[in-house]
DNA sequence: GTTGTTATGTTACAACATATCATTTCTAAA
DNA sequence: TTTAGAAATGATATGTTGTAACATAACAAC
């Protein structure tokens, strides 16, 4: 069993603990984010899906799969880039924090991390002083990765 | 001479003294967004000068000219919420920093504040550490501001 | 006044995203 | 096991954001 073909049982049991069903056009879409090593658009994924697989993908419906797996945690929408890419810890069992994103702005790749507790707690609290409330803690910035620096 | 006017005059000689030119198609942009209390689509602020004013602008001469102040920093560009706010420091002589953003997901208010540079030097250590550069010291986060946060 | 530069006009289209209604597929209860 | 309801997908249209490419106009400096 390929290590993608575990991780989309995985992701098919976790699914199915929700209540929900990972079906095969979900599947094909989580698959085109997991074997890619960068963030991808969505019509970039309606491309991939339609030339990998000899079916038809409508952009509305990888929209709505797009939706359904950002809510099952499965994958991530980047704001700042209008790109998805999977959960690095779409393996892991554990319940996992909001994220946080340095984005490559010449080719894409995405480091998904997370920042200190305490760089997040200032943060927070400067929020507060604005009196505005955070809708999300998930926070991008637009980076330059190792080799696109180099370069 | 009212405020805008003041501000208009300030950007204008700050301008001239960059070696550029705040012509009157460029000052009515600016003009729309100091009046607006939240941040303005670039379709937004064509459909507002071509209401107020008896003139054609182009939505191409909009983007060209939300370029030119934004290099002139007397706009900022909202990448998280693709829109444009003025320049809250716009009347201030000093060289101001880059800015942060707190922007209202509901209403586009805007809040543009600094963060410590103790936390965002703690930003950009883990940046360092992720092996990536930042591109921009802009952050922006996703908010809801008091007025929307209440209802 | 010519010339080079900057600004704007114009058209077309690429890229990103959602609304709406129809149809199919699945599931669970009768 | 049929069937009603829910969930998923299909299909079409349209809305929104942004850029490419080339033309013309305005201006400044020589």
């Amino acid at each position: 069993m390929s290590n993608l073909q575990k991780i989309l049982s995985h992701a098919e049991r976790q699914c199915h603990a929700n209540g929900s069903r990972l079906t095969e056009k979900r599947k094909k879409v989580l698959s085109g984010l997991l074997q890619s090593d960068r963030a991808l658009s969505a019509y970039e994924l309606v491309d991939y899906c339609n030339k990998t697989y000899d079916e038809t993908f409508a952009a509305m419906s990888v929209y709505r799969i797009l939706e359904f797996l950002e809510q099952e945690q499965l994958v991530h929408k980047l704001n700042l880039a209008n790109r998805y890419v999977a959960c690095v810890h779409i393996a892991c069992d554990h319940q996992h924090e909001v994220p946080q994103f340095l984005i490559c702005t010449d080719c894409q790749r995405v480091k998904e991390f997370s920042i200190s507790r305490s760089t997040l707690g200032s943060i927070k609290r400067q929020v507060e002083q604005a009196r505005f409330q955070l809708v999300s803690e998930q926070i991008e910035l637009n980076c330059l990765c190792g080799s696109c620096a180099a370069a």
